[in-house]
RNA sequence: GGAGAGGUGGCCGAGUGGUUGAAGGCGCCUGUCUCGAAAACAGGUAGACGAGAGUCUCGUGGGUUCGAAUCCCACCCUCUCCGCCA
């Protein structure tokens, strides 16, 4: 969140950053709140002063009417400053409220406006290893289609052909948006979780695996609460459903004060991830591409605030480095300011092509939070100076795989309705190169 | 799910209504001593808000009281035993 200090301070700019959101937030209300509570707040603690100081005088009274006349003053008093800490309990408790509704400030950068004016700053070539910067980065209104001829079929096809997607016989059991995978499918969604976690243990990410379910509190910390509650699943026991492993891999540090040798600390995480979807008829949900849950590798980065800008380039390049060694293409889209998410300073998503659906699918979201997550879940750090700081987090997805396994079967489709196996991942299926019809 | 024990500062641990934000120890930091180190001795050593005075924080939230780490209630967490389970 924003401290009250910055909406105090800022008020402009906090307005500002709401509108560019396309979104709304309690700004006036707060300002009025806060207005209240400044000088509410100066009374209380004069009158607290006066007792703590009266109280010690009666502890020390040696008389014993000296010490009655003590008390007397005291209780007359009492009751007022009950009164007066009620009312700034009340306000104190309904400013935190309305603060957790406040999204983040935006860094300049990030283009205005909303999803078309997102725009590509870099693709990839998966066939020609090609990697391109788009400098000045294009919105993707203007992006040109992609003239790709290829007639390969879609993944949903592809996977029921092939006998590793199935989604008639899951909807016996979970209904629709749930599939399962079976055979060679399921083996290939193993072989790419393993990969990917040692290709982000070799660069440094502690692999964790985290609970699927957390608190409130943890889904307060990371953003999603208390305005996404829809878009989450809550159990019966009051636990949620993670809907990524940000949540639980945030969390982790939680009300502790690190030390500066600890930053940066980079975790990976796999974890299944559950998404209360609303979904509507269409070629957005096919296949693989919405469901109800997923499983996912998240990237976590705790870095010291001065880092955190560079830690985002690291982030995405880590990302990607996994696209290059599967030669998949791709695009990286700089997200504009309506499609940013509530806690995020500056998202790219990584898409990837599909050449079976025509169509560019999100497989990662790379964000630096900035401080708004660490004030959120209290995530601080101790500076070289002995000061205690609020560190910065950063998430990215490395990667999201039912979407990554439905380009890797499109790219990788063969002519005789076979697809191979990419290369890196084939140690990971005892050398198996290629996956035929079963 | 049942029965019991317990949650105090970086750690251990005292404190059962009043100059206690908290004794003592360990650890850590600084100084004296030393060529240097160790030992010894002395001092320091939690966080939040605030320009500051000051206020708040002894698992969390309520309550009693002029006053709560200390009394009462609810909840959370940890440990032990039983039951159940992967």
């Amino acid at each position: 969140m924003l401290s009250l200090q910055t909406i105090r301070e800022h008020t402009d700019e906090v307005r500002n950053a709401v509108n560019q959101r396309h979104t709304e937030a309690p700004i006036e209300q707060i300002i009025e709140l806060d207005a209240e509570r400044s000088p509410l707040l100066t009374e209380v603690e004069t009158m607290r002063a006066d007792r703590n100081r009266a109280g010690k005088l009666i502890g020390a009274a040696k008389d014993s009417a000296e010490r009655q006349r003590l008390i007397d003053e005291q209780r007359s008093v009492a009751s007022k400053l009950d009164d007066l800490e009620k009312r700034l309990t009340d306000l104190d408790s309904a400013l935190n409220k309305l603060l957790l509704e406040v999204p983040n400030l935006f860094h300049e950068d990030v283009p205005l406006g909303v999803e078309e004016n997102s725009t590509v700053v870099l693709i990839g070539n998966g066939a020609t290893g090609e990697e391109q910067r788009i400098d000045p980065p294009v919105p993707i209104s203007e992006w040109p289609a992609i003239e790709d001829t290829a007639s390969v079929k879609p993944h949903w096809d592809l996977g029921e052909t092939l006998g590793i997607i199935d989604f008639k016989r899951s909807a016996k059991l979970s209904g629709a948006h749930l599939p399962m995978l079976l055979g060679d499918g399921a083996r290939l969604q193993r072989a790419l979780i393993s990969w990917m976690l040692d290709q982000h243990r070799k660069r440094g990410y502690q692999e964790v695996y985290p609970p699927a379910m957390v608190t409130r509190d943890a889904l307060v910390g990371t953003g999603q609460l208390p305005k996404f509650a829809d878009t989450m699943f809550e159990t019966t026991n009051g636990r949620w459903l993670i809907p990524t492993a940000e949540v639980p891999v945030t969390n982790m540090y939680r009300d502790e004060i690190l030390e500066s040798s600890d930053l940066p600390i980079h975790h990976a995480a796999y974890s299944p991830c559950f998404r209360n979807e609303q979904f509507s008829a269409g070629s957005s949900s096919r296949g693989v591409k919405r469901l109800y849950q997923f499983d996912k590798v998240e990237m976590v980065r705790f870095e010291r605030p001065d880092d955190s800008w560079e830690a985002l380039d690291q982030l995405l390049d880590d990302a990607l480095k996994l696209l290059r060694e599967l030669k998949l293409s791709y695009r990286v889209l700089r997200l504009a300011t309506g499609d940013l998410t509530f806690a995020s300073a500056m998202t790219y998503d990584i898409e990837t092509w599909a050449p079976g659906d025509q169509e560019w699918l999100e497989v990662s979201s790379v964000s630096n939070f900035l401080d708004f997550q660490a004030r959120r879940a209290n995530l601080r750090f101790r500076t070289e100076d002995g000061d205690i700081e609020y560190l910065h987090t950063l998430n990215g997805s490395g990667f999201a795989l039912p979407r990554l396994l439905a380009t890797i079967l499109e790219q990788y489709q063969l002519n005789d309705g076979s697809v191979e196996v990419p290369l890196p991942l084939r140690p990971y299926l005892g050398g198996q190169e290629r996956i035929d019809p079963a």
